[in-house]
RNA sequence: GCCCUCGUAGCUCAGUCGGAUAGAGCAACGGACUUCUAAUCCGUGGGUCGCAGGUUCGAUUCCUGUCGAGGGCGCCA
């Protein structure tokens, strides 16, 4: 029932401006119902015969707020009426009178500014906030999106390399839950393949339980190497004959397959819990071993593959560039698994959309599948999406697994948490569960620390980056969260709750509380563009803009000590702001502490 | 050789649809805690947006070329 049509209509209609991936359309992300940004643009085309619509598209925020809230540049305004822009300007802000929404029009160059009325802003965002606290921004996109993300290979410890795709797959999981999409997470595990030969073989020469139990992914991973690195021929050869022989069902081999494999999920699920990780579905590559050939089948039917050199290859595009589905010697490859995982997905889950969150290296990979699978159903060529990623590399180079300069997740999390522990020391030593909220802040500064980059981009690895607790990071935003229901938790003592009855929008007016207030309302634009662009740091980056508004407010303006009011104002504004602060922290897969 | 991505302050990065004097953080220097947690705030210095063309009233943004970095290119995943 749900093809990539139906979502697009839904989501033009729901969200005009989410734009995926591939598709041509460059919809406005602004145009987005938005009632400041309508009432300004229909004052505009009463005045000026310019549609609304078409004045909308145009409608800008300024570069400095201290112009106002919103700027209508009049360059095509001027073209129309062949005047010079700075004239067009002043003659259109002398034609729009101030109301009770716009507190001030004025004609600045080319541009007309506008600046909303403190009273205005504080009743159109405060009360929607207060009443949907942690639904805030949600939506109703009907869509199903599968998501394969994460997928690390088991029996391998995890490297800094597997949180990418983990943590971008979360935010963008939780992201496109908030808007009411149906999610379907599935970590696609590497689970299956000739390396479990020899770690099973390894097992046999090297295997010790009493290691298996204290660390079995570090155990597990030395056996592999080891049986990996022999120049025995005597283990190559079992090694390849034992996968041989898991393939055709061997209980004893595949019994210890089994057993490492939930040992590894075991260990992976920890890491998972800690970061608010859930999927779906667990299924690897194991799980489509036999249903491969119905899916080679299928193809073959509609005669899109053919045998060249004794292999089986889908001919690609114009120069029939060969992606090779099955070896000569009749074996199947990474892409059959693919397109098998795709196809059952499809069955399965009747998806709107996949998302495949997976580093750059594997584009090429992903173009074979998405071509293929286009060729099958025309219906599938806007279906699937490579989000793809950067990797994380020293200043001097790229890590390796091989050379072993690899930084692993374990010890990262490690030296936060320590990190974490030695600064609640200094600033916070009463604090309660020490423990926790230093994991919180470890946690959170490890995983901002990577979504808050553009995921194209290479990440330079860097401890003193990675540990660093002051400035563009996660416990920045967490600190803002905590002074925020620091001042809450006073006012409760003090048997003053928020309560929206009380508030006096018009008491809003210092430039700390419009721009809070101006952050607050676009937050749902915000995961609008996340949503568009699969780009959670866009989220990211506006909570820092929030945290940093919210700090200075902090400095400026009193909430305890303020005027009977101002005061109860105030206070909602900042319960508003903790709403927010902590929704966005948690739509990133990151839980902000009540205090640190 | 062909294809893909990136290049913005000393360093790490933002910059929305092409729009105003290109913004943060770190590092450096100078200020602000008897006050709701100073993991904070304020100030100073720091830029040929890799380079050259093109499109445009207007380009960090779009196009072409070029240089630099990284990645990919039939029997790995």
């Amino acid at each position: 029932m749900t093809d990539s049509t139906t979502l697009q209509r839904v989501v033009n209609r729901r969200l005009p401006g989410l734009r995926w991936p591939g598709t041509r359309d460059h919809p406005n992300p602004m145009s987005k119902h938005n009632f400041f940004r309508e009432h300004i643009t229909s004052r505009i085309a009463k005045v000026s015969d310019l549609p609304a619509e078409q004045a909308a598209r145009v409608l800008e925020i300024p570069p400095d707020p201290k112009l106002g809230e919103y700027a209508f540049p009049c360059f095509l305004l001027a073209r129309q009426r062949k005047s010079p822009p700075p004239k067009v300007a002043s003659w259109l802000a002398s034609q729009l009178l101030c109301d009770d929404v716009v507190e001030a029009v004025t004609a600045q160059g080319p541009y007309v500014n506008f600046r909303l009325t403190a009273s205005s802003l504080a009743s159109r965002v405060l009360p929607e906030i207060a009443t949907t606290q942690a639904g805030y921004g949600r939506s109703d996109l009907a869509a199903t999106i599968v998501i394969d993300f994460s997928s690390p290979n088991i029996a391998k410890p995890l490297s800094i390399g597997h949180l990418r795709s983990t943590v971008l797959g979360n935010a963008l999981g939780r992201v496109f839950r908030h808007l009411g999409a149906k999610v379907v997470g599935i970590n696609h595990l590497g689970d299956w393949g000739t390396q479990f030969g020899y770690l099973v073989t390894g097992w046999r020469r090297w295997g010790s339980e009493e290691e298996l139990t204290r660390d079995p992914i570090r155990h597990l991973f030395e056996i592999y190497v080891l049986a990996n690195a022999s120049e025995d021929p005597a283990i190559k050869e079992e090694a390849r004959a034992t996968f041989k022989a898991m393939e055709e069902g061997d209980q004893p081999s595949l019994a210890l397959w089994q057993r490492f494999r939930s040992l590894s999920l075991q260990v992976f699920g920890r890491f998972y819990e800690d970061l608010g990780v859930t999927f779906e579905s667990q299924d690897g590559e194991a799980f489509f071993n036999d249903k491969m050939e119905p899916a080679l089948a299928l193809l073959a039917e509609k005669g899109l593959t053919t045998v060249s050199d004794g292999a089986l290859v889908y001919p690609m595009g114009p120069e029939k560039k060969p992606a090779l589905l099955k070896k000569s010697d009749g074996s199947t490859l990474y892409l059959t698994r693919d397109l098998a995982a795709a196809l059952y997905r499809l069955k399965t889950y009747a998806p709107d959309k996949v998302l495949y969150v997976v580093g750059m290296p594997q584009k090429e990979h992903f173009r074979e599948l998405f071509t293929m699978l286009a060729a099958l159903d025309p219906a599938n060529k806007d279906r699937f999406v490579h989000v793809d990623f950067g990797q994380y590399r020293f200043a001097e180079g790229k890590m390796s697994t091989r050379s072993g300069n690899v930084i692993f997740l374990e010890e990262v999390v490690a030296r936060g948490v320590e990190m974490a522990k030695v600064k609640i020391e200094e600033k916070n030593p009463d604090l309660e569960d020490r423990e926790t909220t230093a994991r919180l802040v470890a946690l959170g500064a490890i995983v901002f620390g990577d979504l808050v980059n553009d995921r194209v981009k290479d990440i330079v690895f860097e401890w003193e980056k990675v540990l660093d607790f002051e400035g563009d990071t996660a416990p920045y935003v967490m600190f803002a969260h905590v002074r925020a229901r620091g001042i809450l938790r006073k006012l409760a003592e003090e048997g003053v709750e928020p309560d929206l009855a009380r508030l006096q929008p018009g008491l809003l007016g210092h430039e700390h509380e419009r721009r809070l207030m101006v952050a607050l309302g676009q937050f749902p634009e915000t995961l609008d563009t996340v949503a568009r662009t699969l780009k959670p740091h866009t989220l990211a980056t506006f909570l820092l803009e929030l945290a940093r508004t919210y700090h200075r407010f902090c400095h400026d303006c009193p909430v305890l000590k303020a005027e009977p009011g101002l005061k109860e104002s105030r206070l909602i504004l900042t319960h508003a702001v903790a709403t927010v602060l902590s929704l966005g922290l948690q739509l990133l897969g990151i839980r902000a502490p009540d205090r640190m």
